[in-house]
RNA sequence: GGUCCCAUCGUCUAGUGGUUAGGACGCCGGCCUCUCACGCCGGUAACGGGGGUUCGAAUCCCCCUGGGAUCACCA
């Protein structure tokens, strides 16, 4: 094989068809092209494989942008769309006519079918059976163009992540590279796309090694230097059946929508089948800078959507209050509040952080702290709001109202106080307190809730908390 | 069914002939403590089976079993 001098400079890709939203499967097939990309300095080309006519939409396309611009990944080059480049196809459609390694077919789908159920009745092979190999028929409306494949000795896949992989020609057969239509078939065109565009580093999801030697083919038939192959195990479901609907959410937006960190995501996506030691936590500038080829597994991996919360939750302890501002703001708003004093937000978010797993349980634990009126949690209400805490209450309320500051250790000096005057240990002040300012028995620490509260909104609360028990011991 | 791939705790995995088989998630205890978390400490749990090779196999070979992928004018 003739090797001109190319750079070696490496180039991966990610085609997805857009039929659909970006599955977490193909989410993960794209990290490890754009990874390696970026860890070898190479250049990342997007292509979107979109020549299923029938079933591509320019919505699909949107959002499989959209997901991958969530994930923080970027491309150097495209996107390409392969419905635009038939010419290029065609080009090389006719270079393989031209050296006999293609040749027209007019058998009609129903003869194919027909062929192929009565190889299937006589236990042969459902493969095409050459009929028009040698005629050497020429251009006519409704033909196919096949490859004129080799009918006896092996292909053989080096791959870097399965090692090599044999297969006997005779198992392949004359597949269709154009359909009548003219439209190239999805073997064709990767093909053709990732000779052109100098891809040289092919990393794709394990139920691709089937189309590989197919592929192979071609590239011989065009005499071309191969690319690298490497085959990732697919993402499976709980029952170790193919990620899918049914084992819950299935696509990259879907995440994002459910409060998930896309640090996180692919955090969880590359650790799914692939292992740097014990290490389980990385950031994106990590990744990038150890990430390989050789410690991808070679075992299909089950979803563990449990471990991927668990490290959500590790990346939003590990990521700075004041950068979960903007990714939060969704989610308030969703629940009807919108914050225009950041600093506050802040403050807020450093105390939910330990305490959050997902951005949403986030946004979702934050209501109390914008709340006009607090509604008390009935089983809360019923153990802590009782007429035995109604002095430390009224004491706790009257020392609140001469303070000038309301800050953490000086409302700790106001507890204790009140400690001092009842004879109460802290839990027994807190618990009643915290309902009355949270309407729940669990939230951050009593001290730093209130002083995030503030003054106004805290008396207000003591004073229906005060009145609510009054009003129960009639 | 043909072809191809895969096989370490429930799950993700480390391991590349000699380890008390390690880590993480989950689960169960404990500590910390104003609650809940966080954190810390400890525990639970695995080499699918059978043959070889070898002084010695999770590691190498074969068979079986089990799982998965794929067999289109879809990608």
């Amino acid at each position: 094989m003739q090797m001109e001098m190319r750079s070696d400079l490496i180039v991966t890709r990610f085609p997805p068809s857009p039929t659909g939203f970006l599955h977490v499967g193909n989410a993960r097939t794209a990290i490890f092209n754009w990874l390696y990309a970026r860890r070898m300095k190479g250049k990342f080309v997007l292509r979107i494989e979109d020549t299923d006519i029938e079933r591509s939409t320019r919505q699909a396309i949107d959002t499989i942008f959209e997901a991958l611009e969530w994930l923080g990944i970027d491309w150097d080059e495209g996107p390409y769309y392969q419905t635009k480049r038939l010419d290029i196809y065609n080009r090389y459609l006719e270079r393989l006519l031209d050296s006999g390694h293609a040749y027209y077919c007019t058998c009609s789908p129903d003869e194919i079918t027909a062929m192929r159920e009565k190889a299937m009745a006589t236990g042969g092979k459902p493969k095409y059976d050459g009929t028009c190999r040698d005629k050497e028929l020429s251009k006519t409306s409704g033909a196919v163009i096949r490859l004129k494949a080799p009918l006896s000795g092996t292909t053989v896949v080096e791959d870097v992540i399965k090692g090599s992989i044999m297969f006997q020609n005779d198992e392949l057969d004359d597949f269709i590279l154009c359909r009548s239509d003219g439209i190239p078939t999805y073997n064709f065109a990767v093909v053709i796309d990732d000779m052109t565009m100098q891809v040289n580093t092919v990393i794709r999801g394990d139920d691709h090694v089937m189309n590989t030697p197919k592929q192979i083919l071609i590239y011989k038939a065009l005499d071309c230097p191969l690319p690298v192959f490497g085959h990732v195990p697919m993402v499976l479901g709980t029952d170790k059946s193919r990620f899918s609907k049914r084992h819950g959410a299935v696509s990259v937006s879907a995440y994002r929508d459910m409060g998930y960190l896309p640090d996180a995501m692919l955090n969880y996506l590359v650790r799914l089948g692939w292992s740097h030691g014990d290490q389980e936590f990385f950031t994106r500038q990590e990744l990038i800078e150890v990430f390989d080829l050789e410690h991808i597994g070679r075992s299909a991996g089950v979803f563990d959507s449990e471990k991927l919360l668990a490290l959500n939750a590790d990346h939003i302890r590990a990521t700075p209050a004041e950068k979960l501002v903007e990714p939060l703001e969704p989610f308030l708003k969703r629940r009807g509040i919108s914050i225009e004093d950041s600093d506050l937000l802040v403050k807020i978010i450093e105390t939910l952080h330990a305490r959050s797993k997902t951005l949403d349980e986030m946004a979702e634990s934050a209501l109390f702290y914008f709340a006009d009126e607090i509604e008390y949690e009935e089983k809360a209400a019923k153990k802590f709001l009782k007429p035995a805490v109604l002095d430390a209450l009224q004491l706790l309320l009257a020392q609140f109202e001469t303070l000038q500051s309301f800050s953490e250790e000086i409302l700790e000096t106001a507890f204790k106080a009140v400690m001092d005057q009842t004879g109460l240990k802290l839990g027994k002040i807190a618990q009643p307190v915290r309902v009355a300012l949270t309407g729940k028995t669990a939230s951050p620490g009593i001290f730093e809730v209130t002083a995030i509260i503030g003054k106004d909104k805290v008396i207000s609360r003591l004073q229906k908390a005060i009145r609510y028990i009054k009003d129960r011991e009639d």
